[in-house]
DNA sequence: CCAGTTACGTCAATCTCTGAAACAAATCCC
DNA sequence: GGGATTTGTTTCAGAGATTGACGTAACTGG
């Protein structure tokens, strides 16, 4: 029986060569292992699995070891008689990723293990002032990181920073608007005081990673839809993240007229649903203090504890400019399941009715193959975490770098 | 030097044993052939280009050779002294595919080489009855164009009919309103009739490919709109067409109001910018006539001629129409180029202004990196020959399978 | 306690590519 | 015409990887 993974097949460009053909291999079977996740896999379901033969399993298996990219659990069987199966699974030392993340109002950092477990989770208050603070801060709290993460055994090999807004060369802010940075080199800034290598990803793209981890191999296909402020959506389809995807909803138009977005035109999605314009047309109450600023989720949520009419609909009308936008996105692309994720995940409930009618009004697709729509479990913390994943996913893409640094 | 190519790298899923190495290096090498298209390349540029050693390349070509997928063309060389290269290039015999298309009034079919060239074009009118009439005619022209290429020493190894909708599983039509389809199962049946796999595809798509192979490799990442009645966008992204794209541009939603579109919903793209509502908006003249559904662009394009003025303030409407639509899109996805297509391309001039300054008004992007339109150079039988590519494209993909067939 | 069963490890055989070298072929330049 | 140059073919030994067969380990059930 072929187990479920994420990706199984490894991209060879270029020639293959016998060393290459090994490489492949070697990738093959530490994914086929690193999809598996909770439950190990022994060596022979390995060879099953892989189509491999179970000494060539045999040899691949005991290189890994050697590396200590994954451990021998406890002899565990299903059942039947005969030798217990070996359980093989990652290691939970070894190889880390470190994540950051700025949000509205604070700064957050991240590490996650080779089996993606979070394993280090810490916020600090956003310095207020340009870039170059903001980047201070966060080298800071990298290096705190970095040495809690060394005395559990991990090493981290890798950063991503989330940011929200478009990202050239997977290093330099394009323009975040809600940061008010324009073509700042963020990933060599932090690689010089760092040392490590560092990577810029948009925070959409990197919260829709984060839940295709949490939620498991089943979940093939589906867009993550997040924002405080900008408004983005990450796509996984047929198992992948897809370079070249921008995902840049917030900028989807979903009506005519109305106030002009920072991008220039009108009709955004950014000036309906913005979590800021949300509260803006429930009647602006609050809107711009420091408590807003922090989470203006948890401060609609808090208005509509409290009962306020104004903003039931202003969410309406959110979910409608939403349900529009994502039908668009809908129509262009298969996937059968939207999650709300960022801030809306906490204001899942008030969202998703309005959402599902426009999707069944607007996209042909429904009338025979439903799309589902509900909360991301991860909600605002995943962008950091899809951040921590993406460093360390380098690593569990090809464990052969990783190899080669202990050869030496 | 390495040549450019439309993309070098087989997929290899599943473990590679040695055999599989041999079978890979051959696929990289007959990629290589045929990504030099025109120029014919030489033992030694092969081996340059691919990393692999002259004596393996040698090898290589022998067995291409022996199974005639290539040809030595006259010896040709640049200039230098020494012995001249030996130009290698597809064969312009052997394997074949057959490409269906049903238009408005019209039914076409195309065979092309392994080079991609057109080596047959045929077209006739469309019997208006149900399903079984005008899959019956497709069968009759099918069997015609079989014919016509076995006359020319082509091997038909697949056929593929486009449609306008939506597809399941390579042969289900999900729905087609301008066709009247709705779940027809047109790949088994015309599989039956023709003992030849018959695949079915979206026309957008398979015109996006066309386009695609015409343009050459410099274009990696387009979309191509186009469309009759039905608005598809194809899409290339990162020198690969997307699986799980669904491209069902005609829904998305560019405007507020007006008459409800056949899937039930208001401000369809379609209802702004399809060639039947461009006619319709600028006063209703003989649409539904015979000659303006044999080609409704040509009609626009008579009126557009005669100095009508309504004519162009509905050509105005649907440039901004097509520019809000196109604008998600671009928003969503990294295209630095918009081909205008199908029936479009006739009315590009008309048309790329307002797209342009609604792209540049709502797409971020466009300030840093510009999106171009233009129009697409194949027109509306884009999606026959390119229908007709994506049958031989399996044994350009692959050319293992063809070799197999061979050593029966 | 022993047979049956399943899991895992080891060994020679086979396959393919590489690298070097020698060689033949075809052209340019002097 | 002869030398230089580049291309393509052939040969050989060698390395690396996988395979297939055989042997060993460990547990279940009677």
């Amino acid at each position: 029986m072929t187990r479920p993974v994420h990706r199984v097949a490894p991209r060879t460009d270029g020639p293959i060569r016998q060393d290459g053909l090994r490489a492949h291999n070697l990738v093959l079977t530490f994914r086929q292992i690193a999809g598996a996740r909770d439950a190990p896999i022994s060596r022979s379901e390995l060879a099953a699995a892989t189509g491999l033969t179970r000494p060539t399993i045999t040899r691949i298996v005991d290189e890994l070891l050697a590396a200590e990219l994954i451990v021998e659990a406890g002899p565990s069987r299903s059942g039947g008689s005969g030798r217990p199966r070996v359980g093989l699974s990652l290691a939970r030392s070894g190889p880390a990723g470190l994540g950051l993340d700025i949000r509205a109002d604070v700064l957050s950092a991240c590490v996650v293990d080779l089996t993606g477990t979070v394993r280090h989770l810490e916020f600090a208050d956003r310095p207020g002032a340009g870039p170059e603070a903001v980047l201070g801060g966060l080298a800071a709290m990298a290096g705190r990181a970095v040495t809690a993460a060394a005395a559990e055994n991990l090493t981290v090999v890798g950063v991503t920073l989330a940011v929200p807004g478009p990202v050239r060369d997977d290093a330099v802010v394009r323009l975040a608007p809600a940061l008010g940075w324009r073509d700042v080199n963020a990933g060599a800034a932090l690689s010089g005081r760092l040392g490590l290598p560092v990577h810029v990803g948009n925070d959409a793209r990197l919260a829709a990673l984060a839940e295709w981890y949490a939620a498991g191999p089943e979940l093939r296909d589906f867009v993550c839809v997040s924002g405080e402020f900008d408004i983005g959506a990450g796509l996984v389809l047929d198992g992948a993240q897809l370079d070249g995807w921008a995902g840049e909803l917030g900028h989807v138009m979903v009506g005519s007229g109305g106030p002009p977005c920072v991008c220039g035109a009108t009709g955004c999605l950014q000036c309906y649903a913005g979590l800021e314009s949300i509260l803006a047309a429930s009647g602006d109450r609050g809107a711009g203090s420091p408590e807003v600023a922090r989470s203006p989720a948890v401060a609609i949520d808090a208005l509509v504890s409290a009962g306020d009419p104004r903003i039931l609909a202003a969410l309406d009308e959110a979910a409608t400019a939403l349900g529009i936008a994502i039908a668009g996105l809908v129509n262009l692309v298969r996937v059968d399941t939207v999650l709300l994720g960022g801030g809306y995940a906490l204001l899942a409930s008030w969202l998703i009715d309005g959402i599902h009618r426009e999707l069944r009004r607007r996209v042909l697709r429904t009338g025979w193959s439903p799309v589902e729509v509900r909360p991301a479990p991860l909600g605002p913390d995943a962008a950091v975490i899809g951040a921590a994943l993406s460093a360390v996913d380098r690593v569990r893409r090809d464990p052969n770098g990783w190899l080669a640094r202990l050869h030496r």
